[in-house]
Parts: structure tokens; sequence; C-alpha cells
DNA sequence: AACCCGGGGTA
DNA sequence: TACCCAGGGTT
């Protein structure tokens, strides 16, 4: 793209994107901290989910200060349902980071905020330039679909190094004066206009200078070609109750799949595998009743559980269960969620 | 570079 | 179903 088609790109983006942009509860602040709440958020999630967490996560955390004196497990409560739980520990990490490193400030340059944790090349980039106006590049999945049909670009964009691609393109393309819109009009105009499928081409306020668009076939880019397959797993899951009515519930291993979260008692099904029996040797109770509760099947990116869950009286308990009451507290998954809403359902 | 990590919306 | 989403960490 010649240097004149550049400037008159990145006013024509800068100038939609300042009309026409979505009224966000992040749009309202340049607090660094608030942008990069509402970034982290963000990650692999979209808008409309994360507008009601945001606003709940800033009314209790609404300081670096009182994020990072946060218990875990508030935390987590607060991050319960958005999923990729390690965000939210990475988040509070990096921000106590800042408050004992950088005295509260959050760093103005790249090299110093991505040392932060969970703050990555995009994170890096998109805090940069929304909270404090620097130039410097965000590339998400909305910045490669959009600048690959805008510039032709073909590359493989499932490959890692294909991002340096789209990096050096927003690097050539950015508006220097105003970054901030500029970032945001890419991903704006991805969200927008230049959707996956079935792009509003008739809309755009680019396409004059989109060679995808003259080409007449933008919904063929980008190209990905990495496709996942879900493995199914198969589990018993058990709300134990106790002679007290007290339930068992555990938290999970602290690294791995939904890291640290609690649930009830789940064992994988096997072809030799007795999981009632298996369930009274590993918490050392006797069932005296079992009944089906539901069975339930819940997805995740690259797996799939099936449940089936049990509601089993337990005697010999030693240890002290937890009430129902009590059992909200723990940050859990939706999986075990869906699963307390049903004991608490059956419970008439 | 490959793999792991949640959950929900959409065509 | 399959794909996608304001990605980052670990190995």
């Amino acid at each position: 793209m010649h240097y004149a088609y550049a400037e008159q790109f990145r006013k024509a983006l800068v100038t939609w994107f300042e009309q026409e942009k979505r009224d966000l509860p992040w749009r309202h602040t340049k607090d660094p901290y608030k942008i990069w709440v509402s970034e982290v958020m963000l990650q692999q999630t979209r808008v409309d989910t994360v507008i009601p967490y945001y606003t709940r996560f800033l009314e209790h955390f609404p300081t670096m200060d009182a994020l990072a004196n946060a218990e875990e497990e508030l935390l987590l409560k607060q991050w319960e349902g958005l999923g990729y739980y390690s965000r939210a520990r990475n988040l509070q990490a990096g921000v106590r980071e800042v408050v004992e490193v950088y005295g509260g400030v959050v760093p103005n340059t790249r090299e110093e905020i991505s040392k932060l944790k969970g703050v990555g090349p995009y994170t890096a980039g998109a805090v940069l330039s929304i909270a404090y106006g620097v130039p410097e590049h965000a590339v998400d999945g909305n910045v490669m679909r959009v600048l690959s049909r805008v510039l032709n670009i073909h590359d493989d964009i499932a490959l890692p190094k294909t991002k340096k691609v789209f990096e050096a393109a927003v690097d050539m393309l950015i508006d220097r004066d105003n970054a901030s819109s500029f970032n945001q009009g890419l991903m704006e105009l991805g969200a927008l206009i230049c959707t996956p499928t079935s792009p509003k081409c008739l809309l755009c306020p680019v396409r004059e200078y989109c060679t995808a668009f003259h080409e007449g076939e933008p919904e063929k880019l980008p190209v990905k070609t990495k496709k996942v397959k879900t493995k199914p797993l198969y589990y018993d899951v058990y709300v134990m109750r106790d002679e007290a009515g007290n339930l068992k519930v555990e938290q999970r291993d602290a690294s791995g799949l939904l890291a640290s979260m609690w649930q009830f008692p789940m064992i994988e099904r096997g072809d030799d595998v007795f999981t009632p029996t298996l369930l009274e040797q590993q918490y050392d109770v006797t069932i005296t009743t079992k009944e089906n509760l539901t069975t339930l099947k819940h997805i995740f990116s690259h797996l799939v559980w099936h449940m089936d869950v049990f509601v089993v009286d337990v005697a010999g308990v030693q240890q002290h269960w937890v009430t129902f009451e009590e059992m909200k507290k723990y940050p859990m998954p939706v999986s075990m969620l869906k699963i307390l809403k049903a004991y608490e359902n059956s419970l008439g």
C-alpha cells in the first residue's frame, strides 16, 4: 500500500470508529488498570459476555490495591463462569507486580509492560495504545482478519510466525497521533463489519482500500488451517451427603484443566471400573443410598465431559463437610454449577 | 512450534 | 456440527 493510500486508510478508519463505536463500559475511562482488566477479560471472550463481569469486577476491585490484596477465592468467585481462570490469577499477579515494583503505575513501554504476568503481545499493545496513546500494534483475531482482507495476505494465521506479518503491517499503517482509535477501529471493524462470514462490505468505511473486496471474495480470507478434534470423557459425579446433610466439595489440582476450582467428586468411568466402590475407597465412607440425579454434557474447547450424576448418602464421614449455602462461596466451573442447580431443584 | 486452557454465541 | 471469540503460558 502506497503512503498516500495508507494515510487515507487510517483517517477513514479512525473517523469511522469515532463516529460509530459502540458505547462500552471500558470506553468511559483511560485508567490503565481498568483498560487492562477489560483486555484480559476480552481474551477469547465476546464483548456481550464480558460486560456484566467487567462492571461487577470493578465494583469489587476498583483499584489495583484492592485487587492486589484480594483473597484468591473471592477473585475466582468474581471470575466464575468466564472461563480460562488462570487469566484471573495472572492478572492479580501482574497487578501485584505493578504495585510493588512500579509504585502502582502501569508501565508505559512495551518492554516493561510485557514483563507483567498475563500480559502478552496483544494485551501490551492494547493497554499502551488505549490508555497511553502509545503507537504500538495490538494484533488479535479481528485485526488479522481485517488486514488479511485489506492487504490480501494469504499467510496461514494458525501459524505463530504469521502474527509478525500483521504486526509489521500495523506498524506501517498505525495512526501515530491516535493509536487508540486506530487499534480499536481495526477491532471494531472486525466485530461489526468485517465479520468471519458475510462481511458487510457495503457498509465498510475502508472498502475502497480493500484488495479482497475488489477481488470479490473477502469471506475466503483469512487462511486458517488448524482444526481441533474434541475428545469425549466419561465421568460419574457424586453429590455426597453425610448424616447431617452436609456435602463434599473438593479442590481440583493447582495445575491443568480448571486449576484450583472446586467440584463435586468425579471418577472417570472405565471398562474395569465400578465407580461407587472406588468412591468408598477414596473417601473412606460407606454408601447407604444411591440415586440418579441427572445426566449432563459439558463442552470445552478440546474435550467433552459426559457426566452421570448421582446423589449418595454416606456413613462414616470423619471431616466437616459443607452446607448447601456454604457451597455457594466456592468458585466452581459451570459444569459443577449445573449440578449444584440440579441438586437444588431436586430438593423441591 | 505444538499444546493446553472455558465458555458461549452463531450460521 | 464447526467455527469463532479484543490470547497467554508452558514445554
